[in-house]
DNA sequence: GTGTATTTTTAGGCTTGTCTAAAAAAATTA
DNA sequence: TAATTTTTTTAGACAAGCCTAAAAATACAC
């Protein structure tokens, strides 16, 4: 159907416009860390076959049918992650690669018989949510550690940088999915966080508590 | 490591080697569907890497290197079938064109584990060996029914033919892998073949015969 | 508002993998 | 062996995706 780049554009323009309404070629270069003329070359492809709107120097938005297939190929990575993790007994932090790879398998019954091998869960390993195979899913409303008041408690459901070294961090102090934490407290000279989990308290950085998405 | 062409070519040479000691330019054309000219240009890549054994106009051979790259992605394919038969419940004539993709998944590692998960199995829906993480494997020592003698006996293990009209039409007959089987009788006329098999009295033609492997 | 800095696009080129048409080599036939 | 047919290679071209360097458009600063 569409090439193993043009998915991957698709894909990373789907990310970037949610922070920013009109994603800029910069962007997009960045994040697939490709050359901005790389990146000119590819959005004309992609207005030629009505995946994106495009106009030059005007940045780009995603079509009703360019969303459709990001979409599609963010559902697929999230399954193949699941698959990694629950069936195959890797560890969260290292299954990113190989579901880039994975996320281009073409056939869709496919990865909907995946999704029912697997009992059609809900969230990938790093607690982002799993499209259905219409493409509905509940957005995440999650909010940083670093947004929390003192004394306010929530469940950890999520991260913003999904780097296997802030993984492998978190999975050493115990901060994984699922684990319920309390904000004892704010170091003003530096925002650090002091946190109480299970009977420990444990200190994180302003940087990791930015990182670190909690449900309340 | 290398590209998506470099291991279809690859695969097919290997593929041809078994019945052929040397590969022709224009049995890989028509192997993989492609032209001679396109052919051509490869086996200079191939050979310049080392991967094959090639001097123009003289037929190729695997290289040990060669060799090994080939036997893993047939181990990746038969692998990537079974699991797609055994697991998420799709037809033996279903699986084919998926696992032609899902070869390609570079990861080792994610293969090794995947053997695991399945519990090492020694065979694909169709029969076919799966070669261990090392690259052995035993050879099948099968036989068409069609070199059968009349009156002898032996159970299905497997296919020449693996295109899903046949594989459906044996899928239809009752004909497959397992089953046990005993020839009856071999109409002079046309080589028809008559088998007795479970309580039933079946006829295939010479051409399913030729194609249809025994163990004995 | 003019000038500078930044962003984006264009121009031209490269690699991979494919193609058609023509040339060269090998195999077959007479 | 000479002529013909078949196979294989070469020559030249093209699309996809990437690059560098230069030009054009836009944004920012004064
Ligand atoms: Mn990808
Ligand atoms: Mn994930
Ligand atoms: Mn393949
Ligand atoms: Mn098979």
């Amino acid at each position: 159907m569409h090439t193993l780049a043009e998915e991957n554009y698709l894909k990373a323009i789907y990310k970037l416009a949610a922070t920013n309404p009109s994603v800029s070629t910069n962007q997009i270069a960045a994040s697939l860390d490709t050359k901005a003329s790389s990146v000119t070359d590819m959005l004309r492809k992609l207005a030629d076959k009505m995946l994106i709107n495009y106009q030059r120097y005007q940045g780009v938005s995603l079509t009703q049918s360019g969303e459709k297939v990001a979409i599609n190929i963010i559902r697929k990575h999230r399954l193949w992650e699941y698959f990694l993790v629950e069936k195959l007994n890797f560890k969260w932090d290292e299954v990113h690669d190989m579901a880039e790879e994975m996320e281009h398998i073409s056939s869709n019954e496919l990865i909907d018989r995946l999704d029912e091998f697997m009992g059609f869960p809900r969230r990938d390993p790093h607690g982002d949510p799993i499209p259905d195979s219409n493409g509905h899913f509940k957005t995440n409303d999650l909010k940083p550690i670093s947004a929390l008041a003192v004394s306010s408690a929530g469940v950890i459901s999520g991260v913003r940088d999904h780097s296997a070294v802030f993984l492998q961090y978190l999975e050493k102090q115990g901060l994984t999915i699922g684990k319920k934490i309390a904000v004892k407290e704010v170091i003003s000279y530096d925002n650090t966080v002091v946190l109480q989990m299970d009977n420990k308290v444990l200190q994180i950085s302003r940087e990791v508590a930015n990182n670190l998405l909690i449900a309340i």
